[in-house]
RNA sequence: GCUCAUAUAGCUCAGGCGGUAGAGCACUUCCUUGGUAAGGAAGAGGUCACUGGUUCGAUUCCAGUUAUGAGCACCA
């Protein structure tokens, strides 16, 4: 007899055991037609789940967060169906809603084509229609390896064996002839799919992400609860796309890529521009924090890397040259071991410490050519880097200096909510659990300390340490690693401080081992610019526009003031240039407009004979007829 | 690195079931001197990514290589 509390606070008692979907229609029909499936205590639950006794339950709609979940895992199932109605002899494996939508990875030895995609996808349609009951069942751990044994499913039975403990029973879902091993739940039919979803692409993903496995198919697809919200997605990707970094980075004229130098970049002046405005406003803030500012080589000899341990560790991601002497040098893939040389030169004392070293190192990393991503992932890249030498009382109070600079700088380029991850130890790492747990514990005391909030990543970290990353996000919803923060410290294999010998003379009058933080702030600079064009769609504040204004005439008459002009702005300073050619305004400001400049003068006769300028800005607006001074004042504020 | 796809003018893209290619924009020259998102005309511009194979003949078909794209794996 149990009794149902339902979100309302209100109670309903049943005399047997009722399901969902009883109660649904118990409560009415139109809600019974729209039930998806239940809340029971909390528990996500099919729409058909029986219960027994007391419980509150939640009456699961298309309008709830959860239902999103169910849909597209069912679009899951409903493409792996179509898939082996039409393909037979394709084995499934694993398929699961995602962000925006759901993949399914299949093996089968001939390709997808893209034809393919849309034969599935009419497939889907055609099940959707037939409205088949989604029945969940139950079998035992050996009959199911069994049935999908029979069925010649390698990769299930493997799925079964693994994650299914002995003894346990299997949740099937089925689906008309189809079936798959599944948790659930599910939506109580095919027919609730509806038709907001759409079959998206095809690619190569390994079996359990293991690159030792074999290479499955991946289909992804995307779904929604109605068409409307597809095209509403569709059309948000298409948004998306314009402001991809690699397009604009075309159309604006920064840098372009080619095949020759594949992963490193051609900086155009504007882009050149930007990156040193980058350069500048970082070398400010790091002086203003108490950095000091170094360089330190770009070649050095293979024992140096040796030393180091990236010899051992990296060595088939490092670019490597031998001499005619037959020397084999290294370009730097880190500037670490340069900075502990850079210490480890003189003497120090406690009181150099802390010392924060910062270098803008260009390092080279032979990254995966299947890796290379535009700005995002490159080869040649120049960080931000700076290691802070320190005591290990000093050591919690510089990681959140650090934290705090690093978000203080993000806020400037408008990015407010920042994702902080904390990878931890990994399973495979050195050094003993004391270390690591003062390490880590630097990390957390500096996070919870500033009350910041953070992601944790179990087992994420380094080999060598914990890490904090700093994640942005680009145009498409694609997580970045951007700043980083890492604790070095004794005992630990990768420990630079211990491998280079490096110390300083401490109030005793005996030498001591310094902490060693590693910290990028931009991270890269080259991602970080890949990053800021998207996030800007190219339309940078005026600090940051390459070209803050353009100085256009009218007529042929008005260059000598249009020049006059120029060159007043560049004495003050700001970044002009002026367009004599002979177009009409109208075209001149069009092609300008479209270059993102944010400020265009435009001088004719008026303007001369009155010594003042036209502005109009970026969006169109027309701010009327200033003085120089005025304008230079607009500029600079 | 792996799977799939793609590679034609500076850019965006057509095209050809094998007979060395075309548009728009950009570029050059001329006309036009025009007040806030495209004035007009003419011209120039291509080893059809690279290497090899098949063929009388390959940009087109086949193979390999390189690069790029999507995803996977990787990211000190």
């Amino acid at each position: 007899m149990p009794q149902i509390t339902l979100p309302d606070g209100s109670n309903r008692q049943f005399d047997n055991p009722v399901s969902v979907m009883d109660i649904a229609n118990d409560i009415g029909p139109g809600l019974a037609r729209a039930t998806l499936a239940g809340k029971v205590n909390g528990n996500l639950v099919d729409a058909a789940f029986v219960i027994e006794q007391d419980a509150a339950v939640a009456i699961v709609t298309g309008r709830d967060e959860e239902a999103l979940e169910l849909l597209r895992h069912d679009a899951a199932h409903v493409m792996a169906q179509a898939v082996q109605e039409l393909y037979p002899g394709t084995q499934v494996t694993i398929g699961p809603a995602i962000e925006d939508g759901f993949y399914y990875d299949f093996a089968r030895e001939e390709a997808f084509t893209p034809e393919d995609l849309v034969e599935i996808e009419k497939r889907m349609r055609e099940i959707v229609k037939r409205d088949l009951p989604i029945v969940r069942e139950v079998m035992d751990r050996a009959t199911a390896m069994r049935t999908f044994g029979d069925l010649g499913e390698t990769y299930k039975v493997e799925i079964i064996d693994d994650i299914i403990p002995e003894g346990e029973e299997v949740s099937i879902y089925r689906q008309g002839e189809w079936f798959d091993v599944c948790r659930g739940p599910h939506l109580p039919s095919t027919g609730k799919l509806g038709d907001g979803f759409k079959v998206m692409k095809v690619a190569g993903a390994y079996w359990r992400g293991d690159s030792n496995n074999a290479m499955l198919q991946r289909i992804y697809g995307t779904a929604w609860p109605d068409k409307k919200q597809l095209k509403a997605y569709l059309h948000r990707l298409e948004e998306a796309e314009k402001r991809d970094h690699r397009k604009l980075g075309r159309q604006l004229e920064l840098f372009h890529l080619h095949e020759d130098a594949p992963g490193s970049v051609f900086w155009h002046p504007k882009g050149w521009t930007l990156f040193n405005l980058l350069i500048n406003y970082m070398r400010k803030r790091q002086e203003d924090a108490g950095y000091i500012e170094v360089n330190t080589p770009d070649v050095m000899d293979r024992s140096l890397w040796e030393t180091s341990g990236h010899w051992e560790n990296y060595r088939e991601h490092m670019f490597s040259t031998q001499t005619e002497d037959e020397r084999v040098f290294a370009l730097k893939p880190m500037n670490c071991p340069g900075s502990v040389l850079m210490f480890a030169q003189g003497l120090k004392s406690y009181r150099d410490l802390p010392l924060r070293m910062a270098e803008f190192g260009k390092v080279h990393r032979y990254e995966p050519s299947g890796a290379l991503h535009g700005l995002l992932r490159v080869r040649h890249f120049t960080q931000d880097d700076a290691h802070i030498y320190c005591t290990e009382a000093q050591m919690e109070q510089e990681c959140i200096d650090v934290i705090e600079l690093i978000l203080d700088i993000y806020r400037d380029f408008g990015f407010d909510d920042v994702v902080i991850k904390f990878s931890d130890r990994p399973e495979n790492r050195i050094g003993s659990d004391e270390i690591w747990d003062k390490l880590e514990g630097a990390l957390i005391n500096a996070l919870d300390s500033m009350g910041q909030a953070y992601k944790m990543f179990p087992g994420e970290g380094a080999f060598y340490g914990p890490k904090l990353e700093f994640v942005l996000r680009d145009a498409i919803g694609r997580d970045w690693q951007c700043g980083t923060l890492q604790v070095d410290m004794k005992q630990v294999d990768m420990n630079l401080p211990e491998r280079f010998d490096i110390s300083y003379v401490a109030e005793d009058g005996n030498r001591h081992r310094p902490v060693m933080l590693h910290r990028a702030l931009f991270g890269s600079l080259e991602r970080f610019f890949g990053i800021l064009v998207e996030h800007y769609e190219g339309k940078f504040p005026v600090w940051l526009a390459p070209v803050q204004v353009v100085v256009m005439n009218i007529t042929d008459k008005q260059a000598p003031y249009v020049e006059k002009v120029e060159k007043m702005l560049k004495n003050q300073g700001i970044r002009t240039i002026s367009d004599l050619r002979n177009e009409k305004v109208g075209f001149k400001i069009r092609e300008h407009t479209l270059q993102r400049v944010p400020y265009l003068l435009v001088v004719g006769d008026r303007e001369v004979e009155e010594e003042r300028i036209a502005v109009r800005s970026l969006g169109g607006e027309d701010l009327g007829s200033l003085a120089i001074d005025e304008f230079v004042d607009l500029v600079k504020q």
